[in-house]
DNA sequence: CTGAAAGCGCTAACAC
DNA sequence: GTGTTAGCGCTTTCAG
């Protein structure tokens, strides 16, 4: 392996001529240039960054954190911070938090540790003192929070979404609504829970916190919770979930107990994943300007890093409700 | 932020006793790591790992290149690997390459410039050479080669496998099957195209040329051959395609043609992703250890970077035929 | 326009 | 057990 002082040797020049042809200094005569370029090409030379990064302290590199990556929701967010990073020529990596502070604070550490220069954290989990602490000291975004006005985040509403969507079940004729969210150490999930509650008491429905069950994103976690609350209390007519993903599994427990989404219950998910307008019954879900949130929320982070504090700002973009099949109603 | 010698300063020792202490060195007494380690926590010390790593020559990241994170086929082996890697004492990063030689190589540069000591390359598309100079001169283990003898891969049979979803069509009395392939420049897609034509062979079928699309992981493209083969030449009654994420597109451009699949129209996919036993009809695939591979893949990086040069050895791991609904036929 | 030299923060011989 | 010191590979003043 090659370095730096290798190529100025080979070329005659110092290893300052070389760094300078490297970094496209524009100071370097062409004959120069040549020289090195030559011996660069000769000795199939790749700067170190190791060295560079120390010295500049900075890796120009970004990190995302996803605590899931299985889950299509994260991708076109990422695709959207992809875009908009690389032609700021930023690179960057991606890590799977798990949703798990164990997780998420190994890969911190990165932050803190220099090699990478800044986090688009999606979801974060920890608590709400980390997380500020964290994206005091360093460059931070947050995707999902939504209320802390002294952070850098990029959102949507979460709570009016959720709001819209438990509405558009009671108008469609459905009264006992469950709803199935996921872990409350989520902000979203803290915020879709109000709205869930509000709108229930906004029409006059009464709000029984038995009604609202906590699952993972697990298939076999909510087939519990569905027939216990189907089975053993018979007493719900729609579900309202915080994911398509758990949706599809809902789906597949209703079919197995005859009971007809779309018809005599009703189902509204959140997300919009591809699949969820092909599964039969097609679904009724919120969407999310996803693609939309993954720029916003790079274009913030760079500001931040270019050292603009001031720019540290809270982002709020629209959401839709996207009425399909299964939160229709028959009139029976 | 502080350095190490603020932290030997405040402590009143030398910056060698603080970096024993950082490494859990032994040879420290216990009075003096103390000293330290109040220092550090007093001054909110955190090793700049630019440093170390420069030092060290190694960054203890690996890197996993995924073409796609949007498909949740490779969630899994993200998993295996990731499990596998934190372990061992090694964090992992990934990327997406969008299966573009651009995105690829930019992602690759990190391993020539050392930021990442090793790489996991799932589907590799660069072209022979480039893959294979690349993975002799970096630590790099390739998922889904298979015939290359001289790399470092993990992979089932791809050719094995196309081969007996084919043959299942036929038995099921299928006969002008098509194949809804992805682009040639991954290898598994040119393996797997060489066992559908030998299983028709094999059958004493005709091989026609015509009846291969090659579509990207994409609706629009999807819709557009479904009609081409269906409509215009209304000639095929059955289609192997190498993602179940494709699947779901045929199935809904089925529905819209009122084809039925699983009665006069097969459809077998690939991966066995978690949503094709829920759609209707449910998707017979071809299932691959996914986990196993990303645990397997990871090992032989590691031995790789320990420097087991002879630990380069190629594994094939068991697929096996799903059979569900979408490849039934009914007898008339 | 180019070179010499200092130094980024850390580790690891080598001394004592 | 602990300190001194040389460098990892690079960039960037400062001279010339």
């Amino acid at each position: 392996m090659s370095t730096i002082l290798d190529v100025a040797n080979l070329a005659g020049v110092s290893v300052a001529t070389v760094s300078r042809v490297l970094n496209n200094s524009d100071l370097v005569i062409d004959e120069t240039r040549d020289k090195v370029l030559k011996a660069i090409s000769e000795l199939d030379y790749k700067p170190n960054m190791l060295g560079r990064n120390l010295r500049r302290s900075s890796s120009k590199v970004i990190l995302t954190l996803v605590p899931n990556i299985s889950n299509p929701y994260y991708s076109e967010i990422v695709k959207g911070i992809q875009d908009t990073l690389s032609i700021n020529d930023y690179q960057l990596l991606l890590a799977n938090s798990e949703a798990e502070w164990d997780v998420e604070s190994k890969y911190i550490k990165l932050l803190e540790q220099k090699l990478v220069d800044g986090l688009i954290w999606m979801d974060a989990t920890a608590r709400s003192k980390n997380v500020r602490k964290i994206s005091q000291d360093y460059p931070v975004v947050i995707c999902s929070q939504y209320d802390a006005t002294d952070l850098c985040y990029v959102s949507i509403d979460n709570e009016k979404s959720a709001y819209d969507a438990v509405s558009h079940l009671i108008n469609q004729g459905y009264r006992r609504i469950s709803m199935f969210n996921s872990n409350q150490k989520f902000r979203y999930a803290r915020l879709r829970l109000k709205g869930y509650q509000n709108a229930l008491l906004d029409h006059g429905l009464e709000y029984d916190e038995n009604m609202v069950e906590y699952v993972e994103f697990d298939e076999e976690k909510i087939s519990t919770s569905f027939e216990k609350l189907i089975i053993e209390k018979n007493s719900i007519d729609a579900i309202f979930t915080i994911s398509d993903f758990n949706a599809q599994f809902i789906i597949r427990e209703a079919d197995k107990h005859d009971i007809r989404i779309g018809k005599d219950f009703g189902l509204v998910g959140f997300d919009n994943l591809s699949f969820s307008s092909i599964i039969k019954p097609s679904l009724t879900t919120v969407d999310q300007p996803r693609y939309r949130i993954g720029t916003e929320a790079a274009t913030l982070l760079i500001e931040r890093i270019k050292g603009h504090r001031e720019s540290c700002k809270q982002i709020i973009l629209d959401h839709k409700l996207i009425i399909r099949e299964s939160s229709l109603k028959s009139q029976n």
